[in-house]
RNA sequence: GGACGUUUAGCUCAGUUGGUUCAGAGCGUUCGCCUCACACGCGAAAGGUCGUAGGUUCAAGUCCUACAACGUCCACCA
């Protein structure tokens, strides 16, 4: 154990902590009547998931939110587990099919499940093989699927309860649709494209007249199925013609023209023709207005019979060709612009989405909108940023229906039975719908029930999530206790997708929020501001930043360049903040524990000493920065400050520990033969040390436990991650301001110092004298009573402190608090040097005075500032002029 | 087009309610050190008119207005 090594070494320490951890059941979390629990569900990623740099930050902050409440008493319970994904996991699949030659057409649905579930079972686990390696303290034991059979019967659960309470429906609803793979999209599954395209103006003709209104169109094929031309109500061109009737070209059908107020009267020619089953657009118009829906195309996007015979089984653009060319026949043609717009492609195959009208399952979303939209309005739920909330409230207050439904195989089946007369049984299983039909007295038998062959959407069962993990709509006692949440922390881009309707289900379904805080992270950038992905290959591995750096290393770094609700710029060399600061905690304890160990071989029993009561003014400082630094650590992560936490740790534990500390320890030690004097300096110093390093180990989990191990050769499988955390209300008495000012003064004569040796160039290998003039006795105590710490620090050789001690000749000086110090020089140095600093030094002095004296020399600041405020400037005034005073005589006497 | 956010040192960013020597940190750069925990280290230095223009105030990096640049989300207009 004395020999560490002389660098941390992550990959000696990692793997074994972990599964040390694991074994032991660490992470486990369990009813626990005398604590309160503390509780986050994993945002489940995809089971085609592997590790990227988005992970390594939101979960990195689920384990830094579950390690700190686990410590600080709480009973955390973090809830791991996977999504299944529908179509992006469906694509995987059928892609291996695809290699092997077949088709999922070809294998049948029973069979490409199943197939499925294989692979599920084979890779669906990649990602949480990978996130151990984060260190992440995870209930294992709770791990939960989306489709596992807790969960699917959640999802039929609420399906039933939804539509029982008449807020699921089955309608026409115009969707994207990719009329390649056959299946409606959501509409993040479509990739809106720009393309160069076209803008054909069309004449239609009014009705009785010879007088032809023009439309402007992307889409001339779509004109087949027009149930309206539109203007805009305000438009003074076209008020003449509201009311009247317009011929469809070609298609010499009757259509009214309306007015509406989303038409554009600048775009185009002001008049847009409708078509409410081909276009987003149109389709709520057509709603509005109550128009005609009429669809002209099937499911591959060729023409229906509903069109005029000579275009039917035309592909949609073939039909665009022939229509535009007949059209040009018929003189309606005005003319084509060029015009560039977006394109919906299909995320998966890259065909343009069609949209359209189909038969779909929805959720009624405004009577679930209200209240999750009060809960986040009163504060019950609070988001990290705030300013997420109005994103929120804005997409609450225009919600539209949810499309839940999906034409694919791999998903939670609607629970939704057809009989041979076409009527719909909802119910959570076939036996149940059974049952259902011999209530209703229904002429039809259990063996006539169909099945709806969609599924649902994928955030049908993420919805769910925060309560199905415990076996909702069982009333377990997990779920008793575990519900609802503490914290969620998710990207803002799943705000809508994912938390709102969390928030939703929570409420409809529990009657109570999921969760009380939600966290969102920040968005990872790679070092030039472009966003991490795939196609562009800036996404590191998170795993090989692991292996070069460390998973404490990764983890620190991403925290401390993450501010909440900031973009971050991630570059692997980033790391080094990680590792460095990780090797500086791990050097730290190897200098007291060598230190204790040299003290312990005599075998004597270890003196009990209080650390908290020592004369030492190092001592008394360093206890009152750290009682400060948990505070603020404390404080910060009460207020999910994170950066803020890691910030105040990393300068308290360099700086102030290890920069300061750590030094006067070693003089200290050094100073003194009393072995009792030793192991009491020693062994204050390793507790607030240890004491420091449970601070760290919700951040730095590894490093922190691998030096918990050796500080005290614990032999019952004692963790630091077990420990109790370092409390506010234990420390916050022992924050001492006057210590510290005392201490501040001490570190700015040494800095003083250090300045002149610098700038004077004289190494450290030559010692050098030190007066000390003081006019205050306090001061000129402090610096008594540390006279070998500055010997030492500053390798000084004859000192003099005392008061209004006469200055050397030829002597560099430093006006330190009111306090002057003077470090002969003998003729070893540039007086040139030394006037240019001092002078310099004079400078800014009088610069700082002069904004002094124009605030007290102003009348209006005089008479309107407070009252304290001006004593404040009143003090500077005089600091500053004395110590110019004594400066400029310094630099006289340099001169002289 | 709508909503929101950002703009401070070469780079990345702190700066909480206007007033503490407030203009800061880290990285990078320069200089000096292998000082018996750590060169993944120690000590020191240089470097900024706080995006622009107004305004409020005794006092503005901080509050207000407009503008500019960049970014995100939403609607993405036939």
């Amino acid at each position: 154990m004395s020999e560490l090594a002389k660098q941390y070494n992550p990959a000696e320490v990692e793997d074994k902590t972990y599964q040390w951890w694991e074994s032991n059941g660490f992470f486990h979390a369990s009813i626990n009547p005398d604590k309160t629990p503390h509780t986050i569900v994993i945002p489940p990623p995809n089971i085609t998931g592997i590790l990227h740099m988005g992970h390594i930050l939101n979960n990195t902050l689920q384990d830094v939110f579950t390690r700190w409440k686990r410590m600080q008493g709480f009973e955390a319970c973090w809830i791991p587990g996977t999504d299944h994904a529908g179509i992006a996991t469906q694509n995987v699949v059928e892609k291996a099919l695809r290699k092997e030659g077949t088709t999922l057409r070809d294998l049948g649905r029973e069979k490409f499940v199943e197939r499925v579930w294989e692979w599920r079972t084979l890779y669906g686990g990649t990602i949480n093989t990978q996130l151990r390696k984060l260190g992440v303290s995870c209930d294992w034991e709770r791990e939960r699927f989306t489709m596992d059979e807790g969960l699917s019967n959640a999802v039929k659960e609420v399906f039933v309860q939804l539509y029982d309470k008449g807020l699921i429906y089955k309608g026409k609803y115009i969707v994207n649709w990719c009329p390649r793979e056959q299946t409606a999209l959501s509409d993040d599954e479509v990739n809106p494209v720009e393309s160069k395209g076209h803008l054909w103006y069309i004449k239609y003709q009014i009705e009785k007249s010879e007088e032809y209104i023009v439309v402007a169109t992307t889409r001339p094929e779509t004109l087949l199925g027009d149930t309206a031309v539109a203007v805009n109500p305000k438009d003074e061109r076209y008020k003449d013609l509201i009311g009247k009737n317009a011929i469809v070209p070609i298609a010499n059908r009757v259509i009214p023209i309306v007015a509406d107020d989303f038409v554009d009267p600048t775009f185009g020619t002001g008049a847009v023709k409708v078509t409410p089953a081909h276009d987003p657009n149109d389709y709520q118009t057509g709603i509005r207005l109550n128009l005609p829906q009429m669809i002209v195309m099937d499911t591959s996007a060729k023409m229906n019979n509903i069109v005029p015979p000579k275009y039917q089984g035309l592909d949609r653009y073939e039909c665009r060709r022939e229509l535009l060319r007949d059209l040009e026949k018929l003189q309606l043609l005005v003319k084509t612009d060029d015009h560039v717009h977006n394109v919906g492609h299909c995320y998966r195959c890259d065909t343009v989405i069609e949209p359209y009208l189909s038969d779909q399952w929805f959720v009624k979303m405004k009577p679930l909108a209200e209240p999750a939209l009060k809960a986040v309005q009163d504060g019950t739920i609070k988001f990290y940023p705030d300013r997420f909330t109005k994103t929120y409230e804005h997409w609450m207050t225009n919600i539209r229906d949810w499309c839940i439904s999906r034409q694919l195989w791999w998903g939670h089946r609607v629970p939704a039975y057809y009989l041979p007369d076409g009527s719909i049984i909802v119910a959570r299983n076939i036996h149940e719908a059974g049952e259902k039909l011999k209530a209703k007295g229904s002429q039809y038998k259990k063996e006539d029930l169909k099945q709806d062959d969609d599924v649902l959407d994928t955030w049908f069962s993420s919805w769910l999530w925060p309560f199905s993990v415990h076996d909702w709509p069982k009333e377990t006692d997990d779920l008793k206790y575990f519900y609802p949440t503490d914290v969620l922390v998710t990207a803002p881009d799943i705000i809508f997708f994912w938390v709102a309707r969390m928030i939703m289900a929570g409420l409809e379904f529990k009657g109570e929020v999921p969760f009380r805080h939600v966290y969102f992270t920040s968005l990872i950038r790679d070092a030039s501001g472009r966003k991490m992905s795939k196609s562009l290959g800036n996404s590191p591995d998170p795993l090989d930043v692991i292996a070069t750096y460390g998973a404490d290393a990764l983890r620190f770094t991403v925290l401390f360049i993450a501010p909440v609700g900031q973009d971050v710029l991630y570059d692997n060399d980033k790391c080094e903040i990680g590792r460095n600061f990780a090797n500086k905690i791990w050097n730290a304890g190897r200098f007291l524990m060598m230190h204790r160990d040299f003290l312990t071989v005599d075998n004597e029993q270890l003196t009990i000493i209080n650390p908290n009561n020592s004369e030492d003014l190092t001592d008394q400082w360093i206890i009152s920065r750290f009682s400060s630094t948990v505070k603020e650590v404390t404080a910060a992560m009460d207020n999910f400050r994170v950066n803020d936490a890691v910030k105040l740790l990393y300068e308290f534990l360099w700086k102030d520990f290890c920069d300061w500390y750590v030094e006067f320890v070693k003089n200290r030690m050094q100073e003194t033969s009393d072995v009792h004097l030793k192991r009491a300096i020693i062994t204050r110093a390793l507790t607030i040390y240890e004491e420091t390093l449970k601070l760290l180990h919700p951040f730095m989990p590894f490093v922190t436990e691998e030096i918990f191990q050796h500080l005290s050769d614990r032999k019952n499988n004692e963790t630091i991650m077990r420990c109790t955390m370092p409390q506010t209300a234990q420390t916050e008495s022992r924050i001492n301001p006057d210590i510290e000012k005392q201490m501040e003064f001490l570190q700015n004569v040494i800095t003083a110092v250090r300045q002149i040796r610098s700038e004077m160039n004289i190494p450290m290998s030559k010692a050098i004298d030190f007066v000390a003039s003081c006019n205050e006795f306090e001061k000129q105590a402090i610096l008594e009573n540390n006279k070998s710490a500055l010997q030492k620090l500053l390798r000084l050789d004859i000192m003099t402190i005392g008061i209004a001690v006469p200055k050397p000749g030829y002597a560099a000086s430093s006006v330190v608090n009111g306090q002057e110090i003077f470090i002969p020089l003998k003729g070893l140095i540039d007086t040139g040097i030394e006037r240019d600093r001092l002078q310099k030094e004079i400078d800014r002095l009088e610069g700082q005075l002069r904004g002094v004296m124009a605030k007290l020399n102003n009348d209006s600041f005089v008479n309107k500032a407070a009252a304290e405020i001006i004593e404040k400037e009143k003090n500077k005034q005089q600091n500053f002029e004395q110590t110019i005073q004594k400066l400029k005589t310094n630099l006289e006497q340099l001169v002289g």
